[in-house]
DNA sequence: GCAAAAATCTAACAAACGTTCGATGGAAAT
DNA sequence: ATTTCCATCGAACGTTTGTTAGATTTTTGC
């Protein structure tokens, strides 16, 4: 059985197809935020999505492809906001600017892609390596960008040079990943929290200094 | 004291009773900390802790009781080891003192009773509040004792005054509990971790300044 | 050692799970 | 108007789920 030689690899679908598939998608972002991956039923996302379940298999093969869809985007919003934030900066721009822009891309674009990002973070250590091959590889790309970044700053003296960047990183990005959990948009511009963030993070907590 | 000639109410359960009740709550939390609530099944708790899944409900009522024992349990392990470093201290000791020694006790102890304290901060946002009463209550008890203790810092003017403590405080404990996600023991002490840990959330990581 | 109580096992239940598949409706193409 | 194909439905499947209850084993008190 050798694929047709026809230029579309991919069954060109109608227009109604990509459609349903978003809903879908939505919908299990949506409930897997809530209830994590193994009280995320299938017949639950396809009451939010407002189909029947079986229809679900007709978009995607299996539970798992919908899970691997959903980090998957959840972790691409983040890693493409933080990246062309980074590259609309000058090229001169100071390693301080740098992860300025960098914090706060991240948490603009976590917080505001809520359902897909809380999901991917929710769900991350919860389902076998099996069903995220897709995440697992744009998710090490990007811890890779953080690395390099503070590596890049220290190396230039813009970083203390006693901090370890091993630590430094999964602190920092734990505490902004965090706020998927607290955060209220209700509340405060996400821009007070990022602000704040950067402040702390660069002078610390303590007065003058 | 002497011993009442035992009109037990409550029917006195011999002491096989509370090492089975111990082995099922350490392979619940085992199980909740790798799966989630939903996937962790009263089966796989069973298997791992060695019994029968029907045996299980000779200790507890239902899964749902399991839950919110771990929980609990979780929850009940970092606010004590914070309390109890906190009362050691001598009572005019500084803010600063202060805060390095929660921030120090809360990551030792939530690194080192991890099973329980990582399915506590995993499970916490997957199950329904009425499966978490209890342990609901103490975590609202723990938020406030870091508010509390942060509040009363910035009153003495031992923290900036332009940081609102409403933000300052997810995103301090946010990072801590991150770390049950990614810290190894078999690469670098806790103490490490802490030490930085603190160093970053005083000083900031500029240098000089 | 023996009877009573405590703890576990075994087997089953209804419900809900992921998944499959033929029937069916509707929209686009002819 | 008829054909074609996309998208969904509806019902069923085999498994697994939480839970129950009676039989059975293990431990304890005398």
């Amino acid at each position: 059985m050798s694929e047709p030689a026809t230029p579309a690899s991919v069954p060109r679908r109608g227009r109604k197809s990509e459609m349903s598939r978003g809903q879908i998608l939505d919908a299990a972002a949506r409930m897997l935020r809530r209830q994590g991956y193994g009280s995320t039923t299938l017949r639950s996302i396809a009451e939010v999505a407002g189909i029947q379940a079986g229809s679900i298999y007709y978009h995607f093969a299996s539970k798992d492809e919908i899970m691997d869809a959903v980090m998957e985007r959840g972790v691409r919003a983040v890693i493409d906001a933080v990246r062309e934030a980074l590259d609309t900066l000058p090229n001169d721009a100071s390693h301080q600017r740098r992860i300025e822009t960098a914090v706060g891309a991240h948490l603009q674009a976590l917080l505001s892609h809520g359902d897909y990002t809380s999901a991917s973070i929710r769900t991350y250590g919860e389902v076998p390596v099996a069903f995220k091959q897709k995440s697992l590889q744009l998710q090490q790309t990007y811890v890779a960008l953080w690395q390099d970044m503070l590596a890049a700053a220290q190396a230039d003296g813009a970083i203390r040079q006693d901090l370890d960047p091993h630590i430094l990183r999964p602190l920092l990005l734990g505490s902004l990943n965090w706020t998927v959990e607290w955060y209220d948009p209700n509340q405060r511009p996400v821009e007070d929290i990022a602000a704040q963030a950067v402040d702390m993070l660069f002078h610390g907590i303590l007065p003058d200094s």
